[in-house]
DNA sequence: AAGTAAGACAACCGCCGAGAT
DNA sequence: TATCTCGGCGGTTGTCTTACT
């Protein structure tokens, strides 16, 4: 009989591979995901085992009940980011950017499609539109930019380039829309991280130990403070942009 | 009670960037 | 410098559950 020499499940997890990757995990710590799988005995991919992992299995992972604040949250973030679910997730301690994107495409986008056009009718970065194939749930409109990763450091150099002056010329004339699509905002909002970002209001009713854990301190961090300081001039900027934004949306309580 | 539609969510897929070699 | 591998991300699909007729 030939067979394929690997051999993948697929589908739901079950309660002993859980067990296994948990217990892997725990001992030996994240990354590597193809090693995981491999050395774990897991008849899973490496990224399956990193997504069972970080979507619910890792300690400090909320499930169900999303309260009203944490919908608020989404529902703003959303409106300031588009469907940057990761950089959504990093604001909602406990919560992961699946959990996110499912709570959206199943309930926010259709609650907001319902609401009245008025002050919460303002396209969102990547608008809100019925998904296709039955109707079911929203998503991003074909005709919107797809909101792809951008390099910082790509962004950085640019800046670097033209001494930062490129933004903070006439550049508050510049649409939100537009701003959205040239500019993108995940990388700087990334930058140092939970702690040092305060430009979006962050929950506060809670503290996940994990995140803090997680959070390496060594040659990444520097790069980040690094890039930190390279983007003052530009986070001052976003925070304007953020201020206007809010104003637009009439959030300026936040 | 059975069949069907809609909802909810877990998981997969493909693309991309970063780092390693 | 080019190529490869890994990890991260967002979009999409599959399946199970619930509501409705």
């Amino acid at each position: 009989m030939v067979r394929s020499p690997k051999e993948v499940n697929k589908g739901a997890w079950s309660r002993e591979e859980d067990d296994i990757l948990s217990k892997y995990v725990v001992i030996h710590g994240e990354g590597k995901w193809q090693k995981v799988a491999q050395n774990a005995g897991l008849k899973r991919c490496g990224k399956s085992c990193r997504q069972r992992w970080l979507n619910y299995l890792k300690p400090g992972i909320k499930r169900g009940h999303i309260s009203t604040d944490e919908e608020d949250m989404i529902i703003r973030l959303h409106r300031l980011l588009g469907n940057r679910w990761s950089l959504i997730a990093k604001r909602l301690p406990g919560r992961t950017d699946n959990e996110i994107k499912n709570y959206w495409n199943t309930n926010l986008s259709k609650k907001l499609q319902k609401q009245p056009t008025s002050s919460s009718s303002l396209p969102s970065p990547s608008s809100v539109s019925l998904r296709h194939n039955h109707g079911k749930c929203g998503h991003v409109a074909p005709e919107a930019p797809k909101p792809r990763r951008l390099k910082a450091v790509h962004q950085y150099k640019i800046l670097e380039k033209n001494s930062g002056s490129e933004y903070d010329q006439g550049s508050d004339e510049t649409s939100i829309a537009d701003f959205f699509i040239d500019f993108d905002h995940q990388d700087q909002l990334m930058v140092g991280d939970d702690e040092s970002n305060s430009k979006i209001p962050q929950m506060e009713d809670h503290k996940v130990s994990s995140t803090n854990s997680t959070h390496s301190s060594s040659s990444p961090s520097d790069h980040c403070h690094l890039l930190a300081e390279k983007f003052d001039p530009q986070e001052i900027l976003l925070d304007v942009e953020l201020k206007k934004m809010a104003s637009f949306l009439g959030l300026e309580n936040d």
